[in-house]
RNA sequence: GGCGGCUUCGCCAAGUGGUAAGGCAACUGAUUGCAAAUCAGUCAUCGGCGGUUCGACUCCGCCAGCCGCCUCCA
């Protein structure tokens, strides 16, 4: 009997059991991103968060429907377009495209569906349209403005008062509004802004209500769970709810899911601020299992703090569960099985279950991945030392079945994980061709025999020599006493 | 100024009212021609001060430091 799942509702402070409205299903809405610019390592991290608890939620048999939105229209991206003179949408499109060749490098499961803003308008119209007739909103020169005051729960999520967000307002207030803390619906278009037809003039939506209208589009007036980063939290996620509890008169989303933000040199990592990890400069140097690895390294909700050479500290932790693999394969494949073994198989098995037991404990208690891989950690080592004997003496009949359902054990979890160690899938970095990678094989395996000869004939200088030439072009040699094993490194990484 | 959060071994980081997972690094030993990998072992009393309690790192209060949000932001 698995644990049931609970998670940290944001909405509410607590730690609450998940219930799906409808059972056996998970209705789920994760803000994507503004596709204006290049992911970063930040974006990466809610995007991996996310599709852990999406992947953990299935392996536990809930079918998911999950959608991720693209803002594919803003002012960020109309400038950019305007610079680059090109439509807005070849640069969103752009971007688009761009998200996701380097979200399949992570691993990040497709959503089952990303809406795009620019192509949800009507529905978009029609809730402003509703929230005006019942003046909740009102137009002003053009634009649309959501009254705060006309939703008796304006700031339930983020803690804040309307009084004191009146009183305590940064922006300079704009006289044309009720108040300064109302927040656009729609917002005119400017000269030669592109924009569409509007009972209130040419113009484009705000960016909150996209939210709103497309969760309801595709999940339902109510749906289960909805997931973005702590800085959207306010005033976007506030105003989602104000929008669309004001226009429907239902709850939004039962439980809110908000991941910690990912700090660098200090602060946040950001655009504005400078301090940003694209990830596809991360990709060149880093194994995306060990970005993925790192990033899944701290429990989802607290903030992370990217310092030099965390990457690098993931990709050794990453060849821990890499070399279980190498190492099981070699042994499992070198050695014809013996009648006697050196494993007895209730060993490994009970590793492997407590391993699992583990895993579930922490996953179903908010989705504590940091805290599951622990227990996949030691799990590679039970599965280490049980080797460790078998390579001295046959681990027998039985001794293999148990290496084999441990190994599995360890490969189905980390997979779970969206980690691809083990399941024949991960991607080394520097992946090639596969004609280029079976020549190198090949040459590799040249060079290992011109280094044993020279091995045998004592002539270690030049063994050595061989070696160090080898690791030197990424290529990294292992004795073992059943042969010379290698494999490839990444370029060596700069950070 | 308002709201929220954080402070655990050299670094990263889980966690619990009953004396602290894991990874990286380091040290000792085994193994190795030397390495690498691996194994065995070593390596923290949880920011400070009070309080509650039989007992707190975990609960409460105060203090200090750090961070996020309040403007676009994963």
């Amino acid at each position: 009997m698995l644990p049931a799942i609970e998670l940290e509702n944001s909405l509410t402070r607590k730690r609450e059991r998940l219930e799906p409205a409808v059972p056996g299903r998970i209705s789920m809405y994760v803000c994507g991103m503004t596709v204006y610019d290049d992911c970063h390592l930040g974006h990466a991290m809610s995007a991996v968060c996310f599709d852990m608890i999406r992947r953990y939620l299935e392996h536990r048999g809930f079918l998911v429907d999950y959608v991720v939105n693209f803002t594919d229209v803003d002012d960020k991206i109309l400038a950019r377009a305007s610079r680059e003179e090109v439509d807005f949408l070849t640069v969103s499109e752009r971007f688009i495209d761009n998200y996701f060749s380097d979200m399949d490098r992570l691993n990040v499961k497709r959503a089952t569906i990303y809406p795009r803003a620019t192509r949800h308008i009507p529905e978009m119209l029609r809730m402003i349209g509703d929230l005006v007739d019942r003046d909740i909103a009102y137009p002003v020169d053009g634009d649309v403005y959501f009254d705060v005051t006309r939703f008796d729960d304006y700031g339930k999520l983020s803690g804040r008062k309307v009084e004191e967000l009146l009183a305590g307002a940064r922006i300079e207030a704009d006289t044309r509004l009720r108040q300064p803390a109302d927040f656009a619906l729609w917002k005119g278009a400017k000269d030669g802004e592109p924009g569409w037809e509007s009972p209130w003039g040419t113009g484009r939506p705000g960016w909150h209500i996209e939210c709103s209208a497309m969760a309801s589009r595709y999940l339902g007036q109510t749906f289960d769970i909805h997931g973005g980063g702590l800085d959207l939290l306010f005033p976007h996620h506030e105003n989602e709810i104000a929008q669309s509890e004001a226009h429907a008169g239902v709850p939004f989303a039962r439980y809110w899911l908000h991941n910690g933000i990912l700090n660098f040199s200090g602060s946040k990592m950001s655009k504005s601020i400078g301090n940003v990890l694209g990830i596809k400069r991360l990709l060149k140097t880093h194994d995306p299992d060990a970005i993925r690895l790192y990033l899944l390294g701290s429990h989802y909700r607290q903030p992370q703090s990217y310092e030099d050479g965390s990457l690098e500290r993931a990709g050794k932790s990453l060849e821990r569960f890499v070399n279980v693999f190498d190492r099981a394969r070699r042994l499992l494949q070198d050695s014809p099985p013996e009648e006697r073994g050196s494993i007895t198989e209730s060993a490994l098995t009970d590793a492997a279950a407590a391993a699992e037991a583990r895993f579930h404990q922490c996953m179903s208690d908010d989705f504590n991945a940091a805290g599951a891989l622990g227990g996949l950690f030691e799990l590679a080592s039970h599965l280490n030392t049980a080797m460790q004997a078998a390579e001295k003496e046959d681990p027998g009949p039985e001794g293999r079945a148990g290496l084999n359902q441990a190994l599995s054990t360890l490969s189905s979890l980390l997979g779970v994980l969206g980690l691809r160690v083990g399941s024949g899938e991960s991607q080394a970095a520097g992946a090639s061709s596969e004609a280029d990678t079976s020549l190198i094989s090949a040459l590799v395996d040249q060079m290992i025999q011109m280094r044993l000869q020279a091995r045998q004939a004592k002539d270690f200088s030049r063994a050595d020599e061989i070696r160090d030439r080898l690791a030197r072009v990424g290529i990294e040699l292992k004795d073992a006493p059943s042969g010379t094993t290698w494999t490839r490194r990444p370029p060596s990484a700069q950070d």
